[in-house]
RNA sequence: GUGGGAUUAGCUCAGUUGGUUAGAGUGCCAGAUUGUGGCUCUGGAGGUCGUGGGUUCGAUUCCCAUAUCCCACCCCA
């Protein structure tokens, strides 16, 4: 029976890693950059947290969670997203008596039981960043200035950011009886989903991309223009702050959320190169969820974005990714040479030098054959007579006529001058040690 | 949960109007007078043609089911 991978899930590769490392390398640099300190927390919880956490009107946690019952008879979950796993966290561990705002970041996978397509898997990876004890609209902006820190570090440039408010549960409730009030009349007109919306969560209506639901809500009351006087100073500071970056974005009253916990500031980075699944990046402000939770009153913010998704950006506009670092030097050898050549090997990685050499015993000629493949950088053949005389020959291999005779005792030396050096400065360093 | 397309060698794909030992390119291993790679030539390994049923003298090919992949609805990152 032939097994293969869960679907939904793939293997990252090493062809494809050193993208991976970069995107996660770059974000951790500007979290720190920011004051951010990474946090780990378990893949799986107690079910209650997704539902209390999530929301349990959510699709995420009614339709798309991976539960089961673990052996003492509790439901577990695997995180569907991170944040409610972040907030228990903060709970749990007395977060919340650090100075604030307690500034976390995280690199997760998460899982969610849908159906695949571009962009969209079963297993997928998050950054993400939570926010604790901030009230007012700086943080927003901070928050929005450090994606767009990360993506302009990455060297993404086309990225278009979307914010908009749903204000607070007190002015969302009046808002939504508003909505009701207008949508009441064409309530057969909308599609069939959008009917059953129409109770459960009419803000979703406005969300939809039917064409006649569209049509509808064209000129529907939105929540941006019923917000109260705390959340409307709140969205009116956020553009502020986003100006006195001078950070470019739309305002975009049809952003919904599908997780319950958001209120006020909502944002989004939209792609076009990922299917229909464009969100990159996507977040808001919590300020009910800690509470929500069993914690005390404490606002909070955050976002999660989509490694997978934000690869795809990266490659649709062909921005360059660091590639994998090359072996410096393939040390081949000949019969006598052998015990030698593994010797200064080793002594060679010891060092930090990246060095490989055969393990298969084969011919001279296929050792090359494979350095030549291995991407190495220079190549050194040992033999009896380079070990009795302690000098051999240095050869570039991407640049054969680059050959140089060193001494087997300035190898090390050698080698980690000039590892990780462009080649065209390699050369004036190699000719000081040529004999 | 619902649709459309796909599945043949490690990878990219031909092919069979149903008929003996199923092909190419590429990759892998080895060799081309036992000390210097990328080119070329030769040889080799590698496939129960996604899986399970059915029709048939005979199925990789036709039919049904199922799994997986890709795309879309929905939802989200």
């Amino acid at each position: 029976m032939k097994i293969n991978a869960p679907k939904g899930t793939r293997d990252i590769l090493p062809g494809e890693i050193a993208g991976w490392q970069h995107v996660e390398r770059v974000f951790a640099d500007v979290c720190a950059r920011y004051g951010y300190q990474e946090i780990r927390i378990p893949t799986f919880e107690q079910t209650d947290l997704f539902e209390r956490g999530v929301g349990d009107t959510t699709d995420i946690v009614q339709k798309e969670m991976y539960t089961f019952e673990d052996k003492g008879g509790r439901s577990m979950s695997l995180r569907p997203e991170g944040t409610a796993g972040v907030v228990r966290s903060f709970l749990e561990n007395g977060m919340a008596s650090l100075p604030s705002p307690v500034r976390l970041y995280y690199n997760i996978t998460a899982f969610r039981y849908e159906n695949v397509q571009k962009g969209r898997y079963r297993e997928f990876h998050q950054f993400g960043v939570e926010a604790f004890g901030a009230q007012g609209p700086a943080i927003d902006a901070e928050l929005i200035s450090m994606l767009d820190l990360y993506f302009k570090s990455l060297g993404l440039e086309k990225t278009s950011l979307r914010i908009n408010s749903i204000g607070c549960p007190q002015c969302r409730g009046e808002y939504q009886q508003k909505l009701k009030a207008f949508l009441e009349p064409h309530l057969s007109e909308l599609c069939g989903n959008c009917q059953e919306r129409f109770n459960k969560n009419p803000l979703r209506i406005i969300d939809c991309k039917e064409d006649q639901c569209q049509a509808i809500t064209a000129d529907a009351p939105t929540q941006l223009d019923h917000l109260c006087p705390d959340c409307q100073i709140h969205f009116d500071g956020l553009k502020d702050q986003l100006d006195a970056l001078a950070l470019d974005y739309t305002i975009d009253p049809r952003i919904v959320r599908g997780l319950d916990y958001y209120t006020r500031t909502v944002f989004e980075f939209i792609s076009d190169h990922v299917g229909t699944q464009g969100t990159i990046c996507g977040g808001g402000r919590y300020d009910g969820l800690i509470a929500e939770v069993g914690g005390p009153q404490t606002p909070g913010i955050g976002f999660a974005l989509g490694v997978e998704r934000l690869l795809m950006e990266l490659e649709a506009q062909s921005v360059p990714l660091l590639a994998a670092r090359p072996i410096t030097l393939y040390l081949a050898y000949l019969g006598g040479g052998e015990m030698a050549a593994r010797s200064i090997c080793y002594r060679l990685r010891k060092k930090g030098i990246r060095v490989d050499t055969d393990l298969m015993n084969r011919s001279l000629k296929a050792q090359m054959k494979f350095a030549g493949k291995s991407g190495a950088e220079f190549i050194m053949v040992l033999g009896e007579d380079e070990i009795e005389s302690g000098q051999a020959s240095l050869r570039s291999l991407a640049r054969r006529e680059v050959e140089t005779i060193v001494r087997l005792d300035d190898l090390a030396a050698l080698l980690l001058d000039i590892q990780d050096m462009p080649a065209e400065q390699q050369d004036q360093v190699i000719n000081h040690y040529s004999l």
